[in-house]
DNA sequence: ACCAGGACTTAAAGCGCTTTAAATTGTCCT
DNA sequence: AGGACAATTTAAAGCGCTTTAAGTCCTGGT
């Protein structure tokens, strides 16, 4: 871990400065002070420590060393500014979200891979969108990473102006923008052929309320029941993305008299709010009710839940994601792109079979 | 939201270039742009963009139009080469933590109360705290804020010579660093005292492992028990930070026979394992059995467990990391402070009365 | 009129690096 | 030995801002 961070304490000693708060903070060494200890030039130092070809492999050698002895690390900032490029990708985030936390992580790998680093920003009660993005400009970042941005589609247009934006997990019509996301009508029509084929056929939807992915996957939802021909047993409950809702929305079945044989969550958050409204009314599940979700939440792995949902492939699309942009800042593509990608279900222990 | 963006994109006319793909990006306006758009110095920009007394207040306003007809925006990384200041303040994450995201939240409104600005950097399967400093290091951070670093105390004292370290959420023996974070020894008291306040004597423990935040707890639970008179009741049950523990450790109970009044478990994933065990094997909580854990997760908020917990008071927290990292820079404070917190039980439903 | 002093402005020198053109060194022929 | 050419190395000019010392202009006072 930190362990190595040692010789770099080392090496104050050379700056005189034994403790941080004595006689001021020890400076950190700089490439001049690289240079210094090998009798070189900075810009050698630079092309060295950077991998450019160029030096000779014994100035290499002496350049390395004499750097680690130093405990030397670039300034980011004086590199980003002298080179006019930060190599970096500015990523916006919702903190909290257990998705985002997934994408994140891939997304650092794959920005590893074609040398480019990432800045998160985040979103919070008291920090909206204009702000974080504002900040990962200021960083200088060359493109920008939206995880499921709210903003209108000729907002994020105007974005794009400043930087390249790929937009990650929603859908927006014709703009010239990038996105990368999953059909959320598939993901929701692969759940009904689940059940369809495990002989449901009173399935039932717990709806997400407005917003583009609540619609598609409602959209994906009635779609499935008609080709399976259920188009008669087609039944939306309102709702929204809150276990509330789904507890509120199984409740209502309970007091509806005649249960469905399935119920079929817009999230996971949601469908265990089903759940839990059934366990409390004595209700099996999956016995009497299947219930399945979406998302593939942290929650839904509970061994408590197991829940049956759909999983996003949170790397396939962090993946295109920093394709996306690199390819906009490497390889200056010029035409828009939006990549979708098949939504994967997950069967767990919420759905059996019934009939 | 990002409604304002709008005014920057009228502002690309100036430049010629229509696309951004064009004829190459077109270049966000640097201060000289603003200045001479007012015909002043960039000196005089400067100084008005950042509020120093000094310019008239003509001025003032001429620039700020410029400024904002322009779409202007300083570049942070010039800003920070120049005034060898970058106000960041450096914050190491992981970013699939729930608690984590509520003190990231707390840490931005803090931080922007005092006039510096966040950069954060996470943890992840593949990223180390090493990798995760060093880049807040290379971003110039002025004060590292670490939370729940796992790095040997050295290792840290080490760190602590290349930027101010303020540790949170973590206990470390006698070092020179900062540390903010709770008593979690008197959060179990506080449990304890309310399982014993509602009559339980026999309160089983479901430890933690190993690690200082688990010894504290499990420290907190015996000398509670002691001082309520309960000591020979006293009964720790191997476990983890994983719900599978707490399921592991309930059908240890459940096996056992007799089962004890109330569980109180190292944290709230693994009570949430207990509460499943119990729930399977049809036994009631509150009813027959109590069960307590620890966090304040997100997760123990569920309405489906509703679980009494134990609040680390994130924001409080936050504020004290922040004012630590300030007095370090600002008021060159040397000397190290520890903050302990006093966390607070929250009850909610799985803990009721007994006898 | 003339000058001190206050109110503004600004020229210019960096910050720590990258990058390009030019200089230096070394090598190999003839 | 002299020169061409390749291999290295480096001087120097920035990048876009901040900051400080040094102006420039007025205002009044005398």
């Amino acid at each position: 871990m930190l362990h190595q961070e040692i010789r770099a304490g080392e090496a104050q000693v050379e700056d005189g400065g034994s403790g941080r708060h004595q006689s001021g903070a020890p400076k950190r060494p700089r490439l001049e002070d690289v240079a210094a200890r090998v009798g070189l030039s900075t810009a050698s130092v630079s092309l060295v420590l950077r991998g450019v070809p160029g030096p000779s492999e014994r100035t290499r050698q002496r350049v390395l060393k004499a750097a680690a002895d130093l405990g030397y690390q670039a300034d980011r900032t004086a590199s980003t500014l002298a080179s006019r490029r930060s190599r970096l990708l500015g990523v916006m985030i919702d903190i909290r979200s257990p998705f985002h936390a997934e994408l994140v992580e891939h997304l650092h790998t794959a920005a590893e891979e074609v040398g480019y680093d990432l800045v998160l920003s985040t979103l919070t009660r008291t920090r909206d969108e204009r702000t974080a993005v504002d900040t990962l400009l200021a960083f200088r970042s060359e493109a920008l990473i939206l995880l499921g941005p709210t903003a209108p589609a000729d907002a994020l247009a105007v974005l794009d102006n400043k930087a390249p934006v790929i937009v990650v997990g929603r859908r927006i019509a014709d703009t010239a923008l990038d996105v990368v996301r999953t059909a959320d009508d598939d993901g929701v029509r692969q759940t009904i052929d689940h059940l369809a084929g495990l002989g449901h056929r009173e399935i039932v939807y717990v709806d997400g309320g407005k917003g583009v992915i609540a619609t598609d996957r409602r959209r994906g939802y009635r779609t499935a029941m008609r080709r399976h021909g259920l188009g008669d047993h087609i039944r939306v409950l309102a709702g929204d993305h809150t276990e509330a809702a789904g507890e509120r929305a199984a409740r209502h079945l309970l007091d509806g008299g005649r249960l469905p044989t399935a119920v079929v969550a817009y999230n996971d958050q949601c469908a265990i709010g089903v759940l839990a409204a059934l366990a409390r009314a004595g209700v099996a599940v999956p016995g009497e009710v299947s219930v399945a979700g979406y998302d593939d939440d942290t929650l839904s792995r509970l061994s408590c839940f197991n829940l049956t949902t759909v999983s996003q492939s949170a790397r396939e699309q962090a993946r295109h994601a920093v394709t996306a942009a690199v390819e906009r800042l490497d390889q200056d593509r010029a035409e828009p792109r939006e990549v979708v990608l098949t939504p994967r279900l997950v069967v767990r222990g919420t759905t059996a079979g019934h009939g």
